[in-house]
DNA sequence: CAATACACGTGAGCC
DNA sequence: TGGCTCACGTGTATT
């Protein structure tokens, strides 16, 4: 019963008086502004996962949750990977201990794939984002390298010093500064015996120049 | 649960004239199917981040985007971490090479950081894959559009119909054809009010270009 | 015109 | 009480 109209307690009636503005509209717009925070929010996990089938909403959480699960899987094969390498390593040469120290300090640093989660919110200035990054052939003797990354105070020569390291022979190159991302891509020459592992050293460095 | 078919027949409710109501009915019982469904998605993807602060629908989305931004970077510490590993035992050991069947086994291993971007190549010859595509607003009147398709026999010829069709005030473009992909570029000059609405026009139109 | 996906304003419940 | 989130049924836009 009685559901007619709860609301506001000044008079009845639509009509004029406009003033009161009602604490309904006051909810509407809150209401407006949370559904909006949400959207954007669903948005944001859009642009995190990069992987495009639909745009739709159940899509996109789709998506996002397949994308998770492959990440972990694929970390739980690196994680397998360092382990072999240092193995290896230690098997090769167990008289070496602290003067190469680092891959244990490493080991350290390498964390399960999960007890990690503390954001330690790298939003910071300083560290370069790469948004995306692809090493392709070009028949036998040319690779193309494509490079988005975002934009802070030296990304451009943190970018050119990577490339400058790596010797190699470029034929072109193009660098664009937006406003907030710097995009390059680089033509290079290569022998052919060499370009599948140049490919990876590319990638390998161009990631961790990040840091 | 339970709610598999609540509808049945038209029944009591509003008596009038019984073709709005059915229609309205059926209206209703799929959004409701429809709700459920996005809210189970959501579920789901709360299962899949190991942490969640609050089960609020937007706190699971932003744990979500964090633990994927959490779960690339550390991805990219692995990498980097591979490389040293790798360039240590090179140095160490340059008697064998990537030509050596160890390493090139370890490569081969070791997908590259994001293999999804480019899926397992669905070889159906003529629909358009897109592997890549942000619609992205730089400042209050230019959007940014960046797209990486497969290339096919009309990859271009479709974009840059698709491109025409939406009637854009288009500042400047490009595109590059690689050995098997397309990517393309375009600065967009827009009215700061249609700016969002333009951003899912765009992003419609691309997608469903592909077939 | 169907079917579909979304945003809207609103009432209910929960701190 | 008030702030906040949610699910609801409906109107609207896109295909």
């Amino acid at each position: 019963m009685n559901d007619q109209q709860i609301n506001l307690g000044c008079d009845n009636s639509t009509s004029a008086g406009g003033t009161s503005s009602t604490i309904a509209s006051k909810n509407v717009v809150k209401e407006k502004n949370r559904r909006k925070k949400l959207a954007d929010k669903l948005l944001a996990l859009r642009e995190a996962v990069p992987k495009i089938s639909k745009l739709d909403k159940a899509s996109i959480i789709k998506d996002a949750i397949d994308y998770i699960q492959n990440l972990q899987e694929q970390e739980r094969r690196l994680q397998a990977e360092i382990m072999e390498l240092e193995s290896k390593r230690l098997k090769k040469d167990p008289g070496f201990d602290f003067e190469q120290g680092l891959p244990v300090l490493l080991r350290s640093k390498r964390t399960s794939y999960d007890q990690m989660y503390y954001p330690r919110v790298a939003r910071s200035t300083c560290p370069i984002q790469v948004y995306e990054l692809t090493v392709t052939s070009l028949g036998e003797k040319v690779l193309f390298v494509s490079l988005t990354c975002n934009k802070t105070t030296d990304t451009m020569i943190r970018v050119c010093e990577v490339f400058e390291s790596l010797k190699l022979k470029i034929t072109s190159a193009n660098i664009t500064a937006l406003s907030d991302m710097v995009k390059k891509t680089v033509w290079i020459e290569v022998d052919e015996q060499e370009k599948e592992h140049l490919k990876r050293k590319i990638e390998r460095a161009i990631l961790a120049m990040r840091m």
